[in-house]
DNA sequence: TACATTCATTGACGTTTATCGATGAATAGG
DNA sequence: CCTATTCATCGATAAACGTCAATGAATGTA
């Protein structure tokens, strides 16, 4: 429903930049979804965090562990957990009953692409 | 109110990674806070192509341009630019009538920089 | 002064999200 | 088997979000 405008007819004098620049976005509806997805599974301070513990212990952590250092309880970090692992950010790994997360560490070379992308360079 | 568990004693068998990784996060809930609401900017897929129709064109786009190429209204275009100006991720400039935008590229090496801070590298 | 245009703000709406408590599935150990 | 533990899933609730239509403020022009 975009809001018809006179824009263009009105600075039709050539002298300003406005409706001269008629480029539209170059990335697509879908990949924009894509990356829009990838971005909002980092727009939680908790899952910031959980990211962040992840990747100040070496080795993987379980779920309990991470439960202790939140104020917030187990249902919820396991939401957290199952939102970082779809987008690929962390890995899981069953050992017994319990549960272990790693950071995937491939995703930190793909910030720069993103930017890259998006910011069209 | 983080539930109780008995994890640490018992996994106090000593072959167990489990329970022996007790750091918590290292980023404080501020900074976490503060990191989440830029990456909640990019976590539309409105919002990216926005960023993304900034970048392509070189110069400033004024608003009713940037409304022509999306199929919303311009009252949420004006809502998207002003969570992306508040997040600086653009800077606004008025001439006359016209607002124009354009992509504050100072943000694109700042990416990296996120990465490194929550992936503690 | 009066009118038209651009853009931001407001208030309302349906949807999504973060959180909780409760439950269920899988596993380990007596 | 039976019980305890870990973790994921479900259903509910309150807050936040994206969108809209309507309005308002600022500016340019006749």
């Amino acid at each position: 429903m975009a809001q018809k405008t006179n824009c263009t007819t009105d600075c039709a004098n050539g002298s300003e930049e406005c409706c001269r620049t008629d480029a539209g976005p170059k990335l697509s509806r879908g990949r924009a979804r894509e990356y829009a997805g990838w971005f909002k599974a980092l727009a939680d301070p908790t899952r910031i965090r959980i990211l962040n513990l992840l990747a100040a212990n070496r080795g993987a952590v379980c779920v309990c562990d991470i439960v202790k250092h939140f104020p917030i309880g187990q249902p919820t970090i396991s939401h957290h957990l199952k939102i970082l692992r779809d987008t690929r950010f962390v890995q899981s790994e069953r050992r017994g009953t319990f549960m272990y997360y790693r950071v995937n560490r491939n995703c930190l070379g793909e910030f720069p692409n993103a930017a890259r992308l998006i910011m069209d360079v």
